[in-house]
DNA sequence: CACATTCAATGCAACGTTGCAATTAGGTAA
DNA sequence: TTACCTAATTGCAACGTTGCATTGAATGTG
């Protein structure tokens, strides 16, 4: 299995020098040209673009990394949250999407402790890759403290508290929040509850303080179920039945977290409450997986794959040197009412 | 941003060149040495190994793999395939520890169009990776046949019907099939229907056949509902309440897609039809995400995490020169009985 | 003592690319 | 004629690595 000789040419190979002996111009004019050297003459460039296309030369990563410390590689390091079903696939796939064509390639590390910048210290310090996306990001995050101190290439989905502005793309949780509250107000809602997946991501405060707000405006009571993240699926599960079984339990719910709906719902449907008609709910939808269990749930959607064509454009951009604070963008919350009006 | 000048060294990156002023040896020498040179006498192994490690040496990619055609990369190709909630996720997590602490890295590619053949053709022209590991395969793969002509390492997660062997690792399906119709029969079920997610991996063809004879062996009646593929979750919804009004339903039934186990629940609950009253159900499982909602329903589980890191051995195996007939294992099925007996 | 043998370490070229410095050809000005 | 310009093309070295061929020193043999 690939036996050739190493340090010798693989024979069937298009190179530089392939081109350059069918053309018979030197091996430097053929790279200036395909490089746009205007200060060839017309002809010549058309030679050379012509015999690259025929013989469908790609240009080789390794002698361009080794050359030019240029990697055309894009990483992505995955959190390991659960909270979005399928999260990753789609994430993936967009960011797919936007590289096709180009010659980016994606290399994926899953970080699998939460709080260690391991993977990111590792692709700062061997420069394996020219730009970096990162996910779940929280206020103060050290991964992007530590590529904005090296000033390395990078793009977060999710904001941070940090001064000095990077590049993000991010979910525009505040208008969940107030379009959630509205919703469930106009359904005659006057206790909501908010239940938060993960109270280590900016979003969470975000969402928090327009939840609030939001409430207040269309004075409503509040309540407010954080930090769900230590718990396992069973135990939320237990809430959903406590909840149900409450006296005084809230009339609209509000979740951000498929996976903790999921959990919800599964103690409700156990205590018979049923949501539409005993409470309403509003949960904030990434994946087909819920509405096709459940078609007459209310929820907002955030398009993941949307999301990582964002972030991709924005990476690249950054890449080429465009300043960070051009490079910051939401996504704004798209309601899915199913439960009619 | 990286803003050195090209083609010269960057000052802080430590090479062999750097251990060999560090040594006093010289830069062949270090390399040898370092690759385990046997004719290099202990002491001056010892040097540069105390040496590499003090300095934090790492091969530097670009210039190994323009020297060796080595590229220390493992590729996934990605299948859209949803049966599986969570399955990339998953699979990446498993390969990422996979090669945790080793020199590979992984790429992922989605390849959009499940028969297209272009991303693992654009790898093998390439050389972009050291090995492939695909997804969701099907009896006369055109993909495995590519590799296998190319003789290009790789390994499939499920097998094919090809003869010359290749390297895979496969859910048994088989004992699924087996376990689940045993599980129904021990529940009192008289007719036991299959519902197959996907009829284009090869899984489909083995799950089928043993279905058959394990429902002969127990005496049962069957019914198979498969193609379900092309079907929308609301259609397949649409089939569980047709399901639950028909008069001569069965009473058992079998899902080796979690997707579709979602739709057809929604439509039993839509319908009234309770599972472990009306009829019985055996599911395959991958993600937590059903036990979550529904803890007293039955299925089978597949860990994906570990095919992951499964697969990640073989290939490696396979790139390091390993017969292929050595390189095929199986899980088996991981039975869930959560109904009580 | 000359010569062969072994051991240990090294020089060199090459993998494919790029960017600077250098070269060539043709023209124009002094 | 010489010097000087511009336009177009090219040579060369370097990025970090490896493996072959070679060197040099130490030891063994006749």
């Amino acid at each position: 299995m690939q036996k050739n000789r190493p340090g010798q040419a693989v024979p069937g190979r298009v190179t530089l020098k392939t081109i350059a002996e069918a053309t018979g111009l030197s091996l430097s004019t053929v790279s200036l040209s395909l490089r746009g050297g205007t200060t060839l003459k017309q002809e010549t460039r058309d030679k050379v673009a012509a015999a690259a296309k025929a013989l469908g030369y790609v240009p080789d990563r390794a002698g361009v990394r080794l050359r030019t410390g240029k990697t055309n590689v894009l990483a992505l390091v995955l959190d390991g949250a659960e909270d979005s079903i399928d999260f990753a696939r789609q994430m993936i796939q967009g960011i797919g999407q936007a590289i096709k064509g180009t010659p980016y390639h994606l290399t994926v590390t899953p970080e699998f402790d939460r709080r260690s910048t391991d993977t990111i210290r590792y692709i700062l310090e061997h420069r394996n890759a020219d730009g970096v996306i990162i996910t779940h990001t929280g206020p103060r995050d050290p991964r992007v403290q530590m590529m904005v101190d090296a000033n390395f290439p990078f793009v977060s989905h999710g904001r941070t508290e940090f001064f000095t502005p990077h590049p993000y793309h991010d979910f525009h949780a505040e208008a969940f929040a107030t379009m959630a509250v509205e919703r469930l107000a106009g359904k005659g809602c006057r206790k909501v509850m908010l239940v938060i997946g993960d109270d280590r991501t900016t979003n969470y405060h975000n969402i928090v303080t327009a939840f609030h707000k939001s409430a207040a405006r269309n004075g409503l009571e509040t309540a407010l179920l954080e930090s769900t993240r230590g718990l396992t699926p069973a135990e939320l599960r237990g809430i959903g039945v406590e909840l149900a079984h409450s006296a005084d339990r809230p009339d609209g719910l509000i979740c951000d977290s498929e996976t903790r709906t999921i959990a919800l719902l599964g103690g409700f449907m156990e205590s018979g409450l049923v949501v539409g008609r005993d409470l309403h709910l509003v949960y904030k939808q990434t994946s087909g997986i819920l509405p096709t269990m459940f078609p007459r749930l209310d929820s907002i959607r955030e398009d993941i794959v949307a999301a990582g064509v964002e972030l991709t454009r924005l990476l690249r951009l950054r890449i080429e040197g465009a300043p960070a604070e051009e490079l910051q963008t939401l996504s704004e919350p798209q309601p899915q009412w199913r439960s009619g009006d």
